[in-house]
Order: structure tokens, then sequence, then C-alpha cells
DNA sequence: TAAATCTCCATGATATCCCATGTTCTCCCA
DNA sequence: TGGGAGAACATGGGATATCATGGAGATTTA
């Protein structure tokens, strides 16, 4: 699989005064192949910023749910979770999104944003979300990295 | 699939005095291949507000009715609780339905609803509806959050 | 005939498109 | 190896289209 979708890296970019942010480049040449162009957004499950993905990868996460029962209360909690804050952004010809006023209010973006590439997602942050986002994520001792990559399987193989 | 129905975000529209909505304009584009350009709507079973949905999507709620045994009490039910309360509104040319007065008593809609993105259906809520639901589906600590989501299968690949 | 419904048009707000600019990066050739 | 031409990218602003919404008039229903 040569096309896969994979984020790089971490961009500084602006948001101007209507709302509009470029995503950047590389991550639109990652997305280049997806019908859908654009990216879905929706506020971080653990707390910090936003969060990003193709639509494909989105509707992964929604094939999950679709395991769950129709009608069942579980269902519906996860469901309130993601969509009602998730929005499709449509890049326009200079790669550009508009973010939505309700978004970035929740993830306390104002004038300048970080894209950190995040394998398969990347993260919106504010410059305060982003210095939280990488203290909250620094590992102190190698033990614990260890233990961390330790977590992984190997191939098996 | 890539033009499959997903139902984002959360909008707010006002109901005029002859009782129209706007269904939303991202929610009218989720639904532009059906073959009915309008939504079907029916008391949310979870006792909150309306729900609504594509018709297709409505068709394959029936499918899994048809998964229980004909003449079943359980059935029976089911149906009831679905069927008998549920229309098909098909909206004009500006993107509009109207609401039937009875289900807009029923989910305490008066001038302002809001309409919820919540994956393959959508919740229309009024003022205090949306402030319940969000309550109602709030998760307090990101360890009930993990355990929703580990409730989920894998891929296993 | 009264009430309800539908169709059509007008309007303000917002988002989208389009073009222009400066900066950085890349490539090519001396 | 260095420098210059050209492309790619992020960004700004004005013009244009879209959307939600209100209301008038026509059509239907009871």
């Amino acid at each position: 699989m040569d096309n896969e979708v994979i984020f790089f890296g971490t961009h500084e970019n602006k948001v101007d005064r209507k709302g509009r942010v470029s995503i950047p480049s590389l991550f639109r040449q990652a997305l280049a192949q997806e019908s859908f162009q654009g990216v879905v957004v929706y506020p971080a499950l653990h707390g910090l910023g936003l969060e990003g993905c193709g639509l494909s990868h989105f509707q992964w996460i929604g094939r999950h749910l679709d395991k769950i029962a129709p009608f069942s209360r579980q269902r519906e909690r996860l469901t309130a979770q993601i969509f009602p804050n998730a929005r499709p952004l449509q890049w326009d010809g200079t790669g550009r999104v508009q973010l939505p006023a309700d978004l970035m209010k929740s993830a306390g973006i104002e004038d300048q944003v970080y894209f950190c590439g995040m394998y398969r997602v990347f993260r919106v942050l504010s410059p305060a979300g982003h210095e939280a986002f990488l203290s909250g994520n620094k590992v102190e001792d190698s033990d614990t990295l260890d233990s961390l990559f330790d977590s992984i399987e190997g191939d098996g193989a």
C-alpha cells in the first residue's frame, strides 16, 4: 500500500480574520488521492485542541460504530461524542479551509495554529495548546519509554 | 464507498410562524444522491426530541425489524414505537420542510431548533432538549471514554 | 369560505471564489 | 559551488455565490 495516508511534521500557520487557514501542503499531498478533497475536523477526544483526518479514515471510525446495535445507549453516547462537533471542511483552490467559529472557540484558537502530524490523524492546536501537548506527552525516563514501545506487538511472521 | 450519507455538526435554525425550518445545507448535501429529496422524521427512541434520516436509512431500519418474527409481540411494539409517528418530509426549493404540529409538540419545539449530526441519523431538538442531550451524553472522565471505545472491536487485521 | 399549504421572490449575513503579493524552496546552469 | 530564474506555498483583500429567513400571493383542503 503506497498510497496510504500518513501525516508528518509540525507546521505553523496563520488564521486570517475570516477564519481561514491553509492546510499544510504536505497534508494535502497525503490526501491527494482521497475522493473528498478536504479534511474532517473534530475536538480531540483526549482534550487538547482539534483533531483532523481524511474522510476515509473518518468513515473507518464510523464503521466501528456500525458494529454496535443501532438503537443502543452505548452507540448513542459514542456517536454524541464525535459527530455533533465534527465538520467536513473542503479546501479551496489555494488549499485553505474555513475553521468553524465554534471549533475555534473550543480549542482556544485565535490567529495562529500548529498542525502536528500524528500518523493517520493530525492535531490542530493553539500556541498554548501546542505547548501543553508537547509537555503532556513528554516521557521523562527511558524506562517508561521502553515500556511504551514494548506494548507494540511485532509482526510475528 | 465515498458517497455515504453522514451527518456532521450542530446547526441552530429558526422555525417560522408557519412551522417551516431550513434543513441545514450540509445535511441536504449529504442526502443529495438519495432518490427522495427530503428527510424522514420520527420521535427519538431515547426520548429526547426528534430523530431524522434519509429515506434509504429508514428502510435500513425497517430491514432490522424484518429480522424479528412476523407476528411477535416484540415486533409489534418496536414497529409501533417508530412508524405511526414517522413522516417523510420533502424539502422545497429553498431547502425547507414543514414540521408537523404533533411532532413539534411532542419534542417541545417552538421557534428554535438544533440539528445535531449523529452519523447516519440526526437529532432535532428544542433549546432545552439540546441542553439535556449534551449533559445526558457527557462523559466526565477519560477512563469512561476509553472503556466506551474499548468495547468496540478492533480490525483484527 | 376559512384555514392550511405551497410557490415564488426579497434580503442580510456568511462563506466561497478569484486574483494579487511576498516569501521560501527547488532546480538548473555557469 | 554559487547564483539566478522559476515554481510552490502561505496569505491578504475584493467580488461573487450561497444560505437561512421573512413575507406576499396562489393553490389546495376541509
